[in-house]
DNA sequence: GAATTCGGTGAACGATGTTCACTATTTGAA
DNA sequence: TTCAAATAGTGAACATCGTTCACCGAATTC
């Protein structure tokens, strides 16, 4: 949000450009692999064979480096809910695409996605409500959520969710159901497969499925599908 | 898991056990208010009045006195659930008091819960589905999983909840949600509170309730109750 | 051509987790 | 009681981390 709204071509900038997100990519590589843990201004200095003081003259700290990182995911993250959503495939389909590919776009990406919910540290900046409905609404974060939201409003136009549900809350439901099992997938090894018996086991795709088809189920006005709807399709 | 099973009353053994609860609490002090971050060893021993080097006296590393941290936490957080699982209350008020237990018990103690289910670094123990089960089951957090599961079952014997479901993998699905919401109330600062019109804003514990029922509402075998169950009970 | 900005560096600061040689005290047995 | 062994505790150090600062050389600007 600095000088990327009118790209200088000053073969300075493009230079300056390039080191830039030469940083970028070295961080995203290793942030990728082995998260915050692995990453460090000085290997990053290593990895682009420069000193690390270096970095920061191009970034104010490591924190604005990641932040950016998780930034760009998060845009891709949104855009593809968002490229799921615009399809033309039927409603319920169209629900469990923008469900499935929101979680296999965050576990494809496992610390990106469970850095980008993790900011914990600052419980100080809460405005008022206001201010605050303005900015998350700008945000990425609210644009994916508005997309829920209108997802919500189709289905209850269409007949098929309840339209007794307030859209936005049930939006928060949905994505927090969505949340839980991305960082649950991400964090607890080997989730899904891990049952009793083993002849009843669910692989990862399958269980993302049920969890849809449960989220879906949520929603509709009764009387509702049959319980089964969408798992067993290898 | 140590010594504890048969604890010596020698006076020396006693006087370490003082000391170290006193840095568990120390511990447990810093990190309920400042997180991971706030919490170093020399803090802790300073808090103590003791050297930094002497709080490895007592535990391995920084990691074994977090994990004790969270275990303890765990524990709580499990026990919790139990009870309320254990009340004689009609079917769907003892499930709904499973679920908000367990987030408000999470929210009270974000740090904890956070960072308990933050193990993305050792993605190497993988081991055969056999013994996964069997280390998943005596942990922790595998007899919160089968309570949750006991829970469905029940609500399928009483016909309440749709008996075509596999209860491990619905388990699996209501602990995913149960997770979701806890770690955005966590993360994002005033979640539920961000609305578009104020007037329709939602405190948390209605939050919390709206979520519940749309969970229980997804397992219900059809025709389900009206989708505003548990909503206005402030 | 001079002045000023700017990319880049090495050395350092403060803080972190952790180790290690070293005391001093306590424990257990002869 | 005496002596050896174990143990609690310490201070100094090491490696690593993010970050800063004075400085230098090259590019840009006037």
């Amino acid at each position: 949000m600095d000088i990327d709204t009118l790209p200088e071509e000053s073969p300075a900038e493009r230079r300056r450009q390039r080191v830039r997100t030469a940083i970028l990519d070295a961080a995203e590589r290793v942030f990728s692999k082995e998260g915050e843990t692995g990453l460090s201004i000085r290997r990053l200095a290593e990895e682009i064979d420069y000193s690390p003081a270096a970095i920061y003259k191009y970034f104010g700290s490591k924190e604005e480096l990641l932040d950016e990182l998780k930034e760009s995911f998060f845009e891709r993250l949104m855009s593809t809910v968002d490229r799921a959503a615009l399809t033309e495939l039927p409603f319920e389909a169209r629900v469990r695409q923008c469900f499935s590919k929101y979680v296999e776009t965050a576990i494809a990406r496992p610390h990106h996605y469970a850095a980008a919910f993790a900011s914990t540290g600052n419980p100080d900046n809460l405005p008022e409500a206001d201010t605050c409905w303005a900015d998350f609404e700008k945000s990425n974060k609210g644009q994916a959520f508005m997309t829920v939201v209108g997802l919500v409003r189709e289905g209850q136009e269409v007949g098929i969710f309840d339209a007794s549900f307030d859209p936005f809350i049930a939006a928060k439901s949905l994505w927090a159901s969505m949340h839980g099992i991305a960082l649950l997938l991400i964090h607890l090894p080997g989730f899904p497969a891990i049952l009793p018996t083993p002849d009843r086991g669910i692989n990862t795709a399958e269980f993302i499925q049920f969890h849809a088809g449960l989220l879906f189920r949520s929603l509709c006005a009764s009387p509702v599908s049959p319980a089964c709807s969408g798992h067993d399709q290898s």
